[in-house]
DNA sequence: ACAGCTTATGATATATTGCAACATTCTAGG
DNA sequence: CCTAGAATGTTGCAATATATCATAAGCTGT
């Protein structure tokens, strides 16, 4: 069971992202289609990260609609570039960005991906950390383009999980 | 021009860490074949991370001899449980450990991804960054397991090839 | 030295991911 | 309505990864 369910507790919470998502493309002079949109649910919805391909079956689940994986590609691309969601490099896979509703600006994305059960959290770090690793990092003549942290273990509840064996 | 080259200067310190990952096999309990070597000793002369398939090739130009994909991937497999090669997530790569040869204990693996030249520097991240940064995280009630941080941007040679344009 | 077990490697096929290139459809402005 | 540009569909390929079965090499006890 991959995804939470829609249209219920949860679907308010989404609608509310699906609002702000909007506000934020028209003002960026961007199309929030249809099926753009539909993507973007469809990763709101899902509380693991989702390949493209996964999007493709999860879409059709969804909205009993089948949809190219060149189309998905595309479509992340897009959202992505605003911000909306969040592409994972270590595991190739994409996640809504957690902020969406949250009008504070967006600090620089790290997430937390728990290797067993594949959660995924996007967490804020103190800056100061992000700072001193910037520092040790320009120490060794580098320069951070994309400054995203993908942080792999175990969250709590696979951690219980593994404790009561 | 992929390569550093082989029984030069380069080689001897590419020795040294064969002998060190022979020592470290052993005293593991796992044979570091001919093969096995040869996949090590392919990518601690490679000043850039090399996907399975890259090894097949520059294996057949160094030791004039073919071998199949699978046998690297499962070589790889070896090779990375025990720590002498680290698998890139983020590009699909490996490289080779840059401490075979050292005693000091295993750090949190962190590397630098030069987007341009694809060179890969690993480097050691002060204790008390990476302390700070679990913090951080365990606040989030997260376990941080196999953490190996891929950062990516540009090397000091590249951006200065970008000053000078 | 040999049989028999285990591990390592080879060979073949196929799945999966990601994207390029071109075709078609949609949409907004004139 | 018509047309340019944007969005999506279609086809196909290249790179990555793994499954499966077959063969070879190493070790162990007799």
């Amino acid at each position: 069971m991959k995804h939470a369910e829609h249209g219920k507790i949860i679907g308010l919470s989404i609608a509310k992202a699906i609002d702000s998502a909007e506000a934020s493309c028209s003002k960026a002079g961007i199309r929030l289609t249809e099926k753009r949109k539909n993507v973007l649910k469809t990763l709101l919805a899902s509380d693991t990260a989702l390949s493209a391909y996964d999007i493709v079956d999860e879409y059709r689940a969804e909205f009993q609609d089948s949809i190219p994986v060149m189309s998905v590609y595309r479509m992340l691309e897009v959202l992505a570039h605003e911000n909306l969601v969040h592409k994972l490099a270590s595991v190739n896979k994409y996640v809504a960005c957690a902020h969406i509703s949250c009008d504070h600006n967006h600090e620089i994305p790290q997430f937390l991906i728990c290797d067993q059960c594949e959660t995924v959290r996007e967490i804020g770090v103190r800056k100061d950390i992000i700072e001193s690793l910037q520092d040790s990092v320009s120490n060794s003549g580098f320069m951070l383009t994309s400054q995203q942290m993908e942080l792999h273990g175990r969250c709590s509840d696979c951690q219980q999980a593994v404790e009561s064996t």
